[in-house]
DNA sequence: TCACTATATAATCATATGCTTATATGTATG
DNA sequence: CATACATATAAGCATATGATTATATAGTGA
């Protein structure tokens, strides 16, 4: 629990599960939105997966992650506490850069 | 928020705020069951009180501690969650180290 | 297979965190 | 007022954390 608690206890961290709560995204268009370094996101999102905060499912050659609320079942709310970013993720569409891959 | 995730992303932080779930403690009697330094219980404490975690009061030469849940109402079922530390309390008093103070 | 894109990992470094010791502040009481 | 007890704060130090750069791994498609 102490371990989920810490994942949250980043900024970086909360904004990518507040981008994740409008749906799942791929590490190059969390690093767009985000405009930090590939491998900065890389890391934070490896720290909210041992956390069993996100999950990660491979399409193609992207990687995708998306919220996974099963370890603690009262973490759901303050997930949906999250401020709602879903506008970053359509300005990352309007810009023509979301990855499309179904 | 995030401060409010960092304060609770510490083992002994989550123990001070399970023990608080039961009821108000003072520093003495945290330091006493935690088995652990006073100043660093005085710091634990002064993190959850900027997180607006916890909120003290003043009894006489004592401070008490008690759960303050007004910030983020969502954060209520988090503390719920922490397991109940009960036993400890009983254990305090059955060693007579009990403050009394009303 | 080779080049390209996406992602993960490793090494390094600056800053943050948590504990310790020492000291200051605050309150009760003789 | 002086002493004792409770708590807070400051300084110092070891470890943890988050970013960067460089490199490794993995999938795509010519």
């Amino acid at each position: 629990m102490e371990e989920c608690y810490k994942a949250l206890g980043d900024k970086t961290r909360l904004r990518i599960l507040a981008l994740l709560r409008t749906e799942e995204l791929c590490v190059c268009e969390l690093t767009d939105i985000l405009d930090m370094s590939q491998p900065a996101i890389s890391q934070h999102l490896r720290k909210l997966k041992t956390a069993k905060l996100v999950k990660e499912q491979r399409k193609g050659q992207w990687m995708f992650y998306s919220l996974d609320g099963s370890l603690y079942p009262f973490l759901e709310a303050n997930l949906l506490a999250l401020p709602d970013l879903g506008q970053e993720i359509e300005k990352l569409k309007a810009s023509g850069r979301k990855v499309c891959c179904d």
